[in-house]
DNA sequence: GCGTATATCCGTATTACTACTGAACGCTGT
DNA sequence: ACAGCGTTCAGTAGTAATACGGATATACGC
């Protein structure tokens, strides 16, 4: 896709209002080409089925199909379309969801006209764009992800136990491997549930994984 | 950010006539300035630290100090330099590893003109930029995820209680939840066991969240 | 020196899990 | 009708983990 290519684009939003904001937006910009528009995740499989655009320009929450049900139907059927993410969340939740799902992109709605063109002639290319708010809030999830891995105040000792609890080694492998009793496995791990208030060897492993083995 | 200021770029790489290349490229740009070069990661931290530049245009591999090591300290000391990753290799590890440490961008370097200058912008703005051959890259070690989630033939009952038992539920509570007796989830969880060559417990919600919860 | 924290070990008792075998019921496809 | 599979439940036995209790040694800061 090259950038003076038509880029045919089918607008999805529950919000009269907005479609028609997006497409005065994009009406006087001669490389793309607004083909159809709808206004839930129902149509927007319906349209790219019939239609195949290049660029699916689609709002998450939406009634009798939300965006993120409708990219994963579109996703399955093979279709080629690329999906760009339109929402005012910047929901880490979302953001995750749309990209395991398999979205090109996610931008707000409070995204200026260039920098919307930008995310479309990206994604068009085949290119994955995630807008500024939407990066910096992808990004403070990671970094609380790691922040978190330091707490529960455990100690190095239990820190390793605790991760070869989680590799599913038992007691004895565990005392074997740093070479001390398995009573004093035992008193690791049991500091360590207590401090975790993980209870289960499973939730161990559940918690191990969450801060990062 | 606009795209009429001023962005101001330093290259890092270690091959001469790669650099050369993309000064060229850039030399015409009106809306770029190359305020400095580099060769190796080291070079990269210092010249970020004193110039602070707009966007770190950076190859990976390099001696002396690598890309990802100097990108996780340029991040780490907090200059808002975005770093924008130039790699021969659409290798998945680095890709990750990358955005991991808090990337801004990751394109090959095959890439066009114009695409380079999109993924440019792009960053510079503070958005995350994927070129198309990393993006598919990533979505291709998703897939194998995914596919992965389908296999050792476990059923859908035993799919249900291996999640339970990686959330870490007692026996007793999965049988609650799923209103089945506890020999009945005994009987699952042993199928699953067999099927799945994990023994214990914590290797049960290993192999669970390996499989995508 | 003293208190605290960490790491090390032990005993006893209960609970949860693992290993093995067996069997009844419903559904699917031949 | 029959075989195969999935789901359900049970008995019996052994092993691992959990929940209490208590103990010693070493290092570190105040």
């Amino acid at each position: 896709m090259r950038s003076n290519q038509l880029i045919k684009i089918i607008i999805i939003d529950d919000h009269d209002l907005l479609r028609e904001g997006i497409s005065a937006r994009l009406q006087d910009v001669p490389y793309v080409e607004i083909i159809a528009e709808g206004s839930n995740g129902r149509e927007a499989v319906d349209l790219c089925q019939r239609l195949q655009p290049d660029v699916l320009l689609m709002d998450i929450s939406m009634p009798v199909m939300n965006g993120l049900e409708a990219a994963e139907i579109i996703r399955e059927t093979g279709i080629k379309t690329r999906i760009l993410f339109l929402s005012i969340y910047d929901d880490n939740e979302y953001i995750q969801e749309a990209l395991r799902i398999g979205a090109n992109g996610f931008v707000l709605k409070d995204v200026s006209k260039p920098e919307m063109l930008n995310a479309i002639k990206s994604v068009a290319q085949g290119a994955t764009y995630l807008g500024p708010k939407v990066a910096a809030s992808l990004q403070k999830g990671a970094d609380a992800q790691t922040e978190c891995a330091t707490n529960y105040g455990l100690t190095k000792r239990e820190k390793q136990v605790l991760a070869l609890i989680a590799e599913g080694q038992l007691n004895k492998e565990i005392a074997y491997r740093l070479d001390i009793s398995i009573r004093t496995v035992e008193s690791h791990r049991s500091a360590v549930r207590d401090k975790t208030g993980g209870g289960n060897a499973a939730r161990l492993a559940k918690i191990a994984r969450d801060l990062g083995l």
